[in-house]
DNA sequence: CTGAAAGCGCTAACAA
DNA sequence: TTGTTAGCGCTTTCAG
């Protein structure tokens, strides 16, 4: 018993003299090479050759490098050049699979790039939000990606003045110039208002969320508004807004009570998958049937949709591209902090299906 | 043209003066109250008292971080400490709900307790999580959370070697010695099992997921064949396993051949809620009905299994607790090193619906 | 071609 | 009760 306790003392101490333990730096490969610190860094850095450092020498080092399995010390290299490889992302929740697949394609192509990624869910809280970017910029972040709920940008126009690279997506600012990649919200709304319109639907409901400042909302609502306007045989917009909160618990009397007091409605437009979930759920607890009643039309495509008998028509974003173009405008950005904001709007596709 | 790039210059002199450009740091704290950096830093860690610091000076310094609006540099902390207050997070997809809603759940008991998650989908590629491991350690991450794909599990013990923090997740490693939150997936797969059986189904079909060593998968359906050799009754165990890709892809093409080989078929238990959606799939193609003909549990309950007409049964894991147990034992390990490994086993819930 | 030296901002022994 | 000093590991002038 106490032979086994020595031993194991023994071999603690042993793991001092050679295991990886202690992790190497470059001063071990400067030392065991016998050059200096800075011939190190610069060769392994790849900066060899322009410092015309002798081939020979500078092989030597990669050599001894691998040999100590040398990993580079991020934090002192962060400190140093104030740079981490880290990107920030902020969505308002990423358990929704609208972000979750958006999210996906970023890490990916962060990945791809060399760039870790910190992931944060705003809740559709500003202040959260405001928290978070203070957070991410606190901790350095080359770059920010966000979905913002923010209704006042100037906290992200703060980011831009201390030049920290940032990407809008599926949200961006009036009048304010910021990189932004997503989707003409507008025409996508109106497409699928005219599609109702065309078979026959007179009283077309629109259900939307707030916060209402958030722009994807708010042109689609300002869409349907004027959709509504432009056609004299509508009288009045048929119009609910839930806000976050309810939506998350799954409060959806205002609903019910939406569609029971407005009998007339033939379709129903809801600006976000949730809301379309919700309205299912009201319009078969009424007792009504999808499409004979009611029909439907969702902004943002999910696989519940296409399963679900009826299955719901919807307006799908292009989320592969979303994320790639976010993090290329991103990559941008990091790469020539000189960079011009850049909008790109992307294709919606509108898909019919038997609601 | 003279005048203005001249003010532009001075502007850009001057502001190293009074703009919050360049950071204030310990050092400008220390100047400014007149004391040393290292009371400096004791006192804004809380650690004044300790070191019997007089209550007087540490307001004066406490005032004058928040005057000069003092942000203390994680990376020179980091860099000394060797702590970096961030977690990793290594999932298969974290576009996949069930992946999703227990990140959610992880960020936000991470963030209560002051640490930022770094996200990774390791897309059940073994190699792949190595790597992701490995950049997370060299991140110096204060500690891993792991849904691990591996089947070899010497690359996580070498983290536990290394004393790093480590959690997993949905899936353990048979008599190793990590800690652990996760369902009894045997018991869960046996109750749905025992509920088709005793509504009468003799013949129930069995899909699964490879790699099978991940031990939920196994698990499961190890669950099954014990099940099934249990019975006199059951001929032959009908098993179907499909990899990881051939999923992905939506390449259903041998859930079918399957089903359509083994007409006696009358019930099926998926162990994924992705195979479900598959299997659903292919009984609609094949002009089958559930529960008529076929009857579905599946593994992983999701919002479509619900949504569903007729809806589908499943087994539904307690995704919230899940993600804070695990950080909460993640936690425990960061606090105190020295912390034994604990598994916990949570409840799952069998939801009995239409199918 | 190469190296010395100066920090990035912070913390923690060790003095005083 | 406070301050000095010595780095953490790396990059980058600048001077040979």
């Amino acid at each position: 018993m106490n032979v086994k306790f020595n031993l194991l003392i023994n071999l603690k101490r042993f793991s001092f003299v050679f295991m990886p333990n202690k992790k190497v730096t470059i001063a071990d490969i400067a030392k065991e090479v016998g050059v200096s610190k800075t011939l190190v860094s610069l060769v392994l850095n790849h900066k060899g050759d322009a410092n015309s450092i002798s081939r020979d020498t500078q092989k030597k080092v990669f050599d001894k490098a691998r040999e100590l399995n040398y990993i580079p010390n991020p934090m002192a290299r962060s400190l140093r050049t104030g740079t981490t490889h880290t990107l920030g992302l902020i969505v308002a929740d990423i358990s929704n699979p609208f972000y979750g697949r958006i999210t996906r394609q970023i890490e990916q192509y962060a990945d791809n790039e060399g760039y870790s990624l910190m992931v944060c869910s705003s809740d559709e809280d500003p202040v959260r939000e405001s928290r978070l970017i203070q957070m991410l910029n606190d901790r350095q972040v080359d770059g920010i990606i966000v979905a913002s709920t923010l209704d006042d940008p100037s906290r992200l126009q703060k980011l831009k003045d201390q030049q920290i690279p940032l990407v809008l997506f599926d949200r961006y600012f009036d009048g304010q110039d910021f990189s932004y990649v997503g989707v003409d919200n507008s025409e996508a709304t109106r497409k699928a208002l005219s599609l109702l319109h065309r078979k026959g639907h007179k009283d077309i409901g629109f259900i939307t969320l707030t916060p209402s400042h958030i722009s994807s909302l708010k042109d689609r609502r300002n869409a349907y508004s004027k959709f509504v306007r432009e056609r004299s045989e509508y009288s009045n917009p048929l119009l609910l807004e839930l806000n976050y909160k309810e939506l998350k618990e799954k409060n959806y009397n205002r609903i019910k009570d939406f569609i029971i007091s407005n009998p007339d409605i033939t379709a129903l437009f809801t600006s976000n998958n949730s809301l379309a979930i919700g309205c299912i759920n009201v319009i078969r607890e009424i007792g009504l049937q999808i499409p004979k009643d009611i029909s439907l039309i969702s902004f943002d495509d999910i696989e519940l949709f296409h399963y679900l008998s009826p299955s719901i028509s919807s307006i799908a974003q292009p989320l592969e591209e979303i994320g790639e173009q976010a993090v290329a405008l991103l990559l941008e950005q990091i790469k020539n902090k000189n960079t011009e904001t850049k909008q790109i709007i992307l294709d919606t596709n509108l898909i019919i299906r038997e609601s």
